[in-house]
DNA sequence: GGCTATGGATAACA
DNA sequence: TGTTATCCATAGCC
């Protein structure tokens, strides 16, 4: 190695241990990477300096958390947890509550104003997942309307002698769309939706919300 | 290296994987005992290699889950234990998602109702929060300026000799809440409301939602 | 961080 | 697994 070989011990100069601990680790992390790529194998590796600091890697696309735990599966090592479960749990719980509109007590103006931003954009997707399914549903009657009279045409050219007069008068038994375009399929799947029946937003105190409103415009 | 460089890329050739795998393996690991030592850091390595199979090592005389355990304490990172914990962080991961308007594709249009309204519902607990949080500040405004009234009285009193009819005179100068009752509230303390800046539901097919409006009046 | 001489890692072959 | 010709990581120095 370098200008001569040395011994593996411990190397006391602070600043040649800060030296080689810099170019050794780029050099550890090129050798992990390459055996990464080469020999297809899944690579975790951790790092500590001497002063704590940490240096980390692991194999994309994989997250080291994902390597933690198959090593755990594989060994069997019991890992502790940084806060234990009921904690954890509790985390996960009290943010389901925040979306639930429970527990605000301690939310300041901002975070409630994020929250109902954040509410707000979901209730968006979810109505327009509902308008997509909507409109798929739309399609597949419309579809089935269509064959069916085009059914009916053709059983009605069948029958009688004088086609062409027939036809056009059929013309005027399927008129269904044209006239009533949802109503058969809002009775065939649709619950009625909510946010169409009432006012949507009704504030405990209407002069505040105005007050707002007009602020607002005023800006 | 060797007998000529080679490109970095898996190797396709399982026999010649496995030997570089064996060979660069040894050689990834005697790299990191020697940074190990040389530099007086802890470090934590674990492979496993294409066919599922552990090879770890870890800083003497420290075990990889003290590692494993630094590394959690240092990223924050979230190890699932092994048994029970997954499966329930998933339920309550998977529970916040829902709120979040996210992969909603195996929803129907019923459960997507259900969640509008919760969301509805959730909506308007905050905004209700929102509004005691506004009228609290209302009121301790309201308070703070009405003291400020009455100290000024008194001084005003104090000053002059000819006291009552300087006191009536003041009752002019404190008409602030009669005449913009909110105005200095909000540029006190609140950010502008979203929902009240523009119109509120915008579905993406506006003909359907007409035709919807239509359907609900006419049940 | 860059340079350079040198020992070491290792790809190909046996 | 062992050997060997190459290429490269890197120690010491700037």
């Amino acid at each position: 190695m370098g200008r001569g070989k040395i011994e593996i011990k411990r190397i006391e100069n602070t600043t040649t241990r800060q030296v080689t601990f810099s170019k050794r680790r780029g050099g550890l992390f090129k050798k992990t990477k390459e055996l990464s790529v080469l020999c297809d194998a899944q690579i975790g590796l951790i790092i500590f300096s001497s002063t704590g600091k940490l240096w980390d890697w692991c194999t994309e696309p994989f997250r080291m958390e994902q390597i933690i735990e198959k090593y755990q599966r594989s060994t069997g090592a019991r890992i502790l947890e940084r806060d234990h479960h009921p904690r954890e749990t509790l985390r996960l719980e009290l943010g389901i509550q925040r979306y639930l509109g429970e527990d605000m007590g301690c939310l300041q103006y901002e975070d409630l104003s994020k929250l109902e931003q954040e509410l707000e954009n979901s209730m968006a997707k979810v109505r327009n997942r509902q308008n997509e399914l909507l409109q798929q549903q739309l399609e597949n009657l419309r579809r089935k309307i269509n064959d069916q009279e085009q059914r009916a045409v053709m059983e009605f050219e069948k029958a009688t002698v004088e086609g062409s007069k027939a036809v056009h008068a059929m013309d005027h038994h399927f008129p269904f769309f044209e006239e009533q375009p949802t109503g058969s399929i809002l009775q065939l799947a649709c619950p009625v939706l909510p946010h169409l029946q009432y006012p949507y937003l009704q504030l405990a105190q209407p002069n505040i919300q105005d007050s707002l409103r007009a602020h607002n415009h005023n800006n």
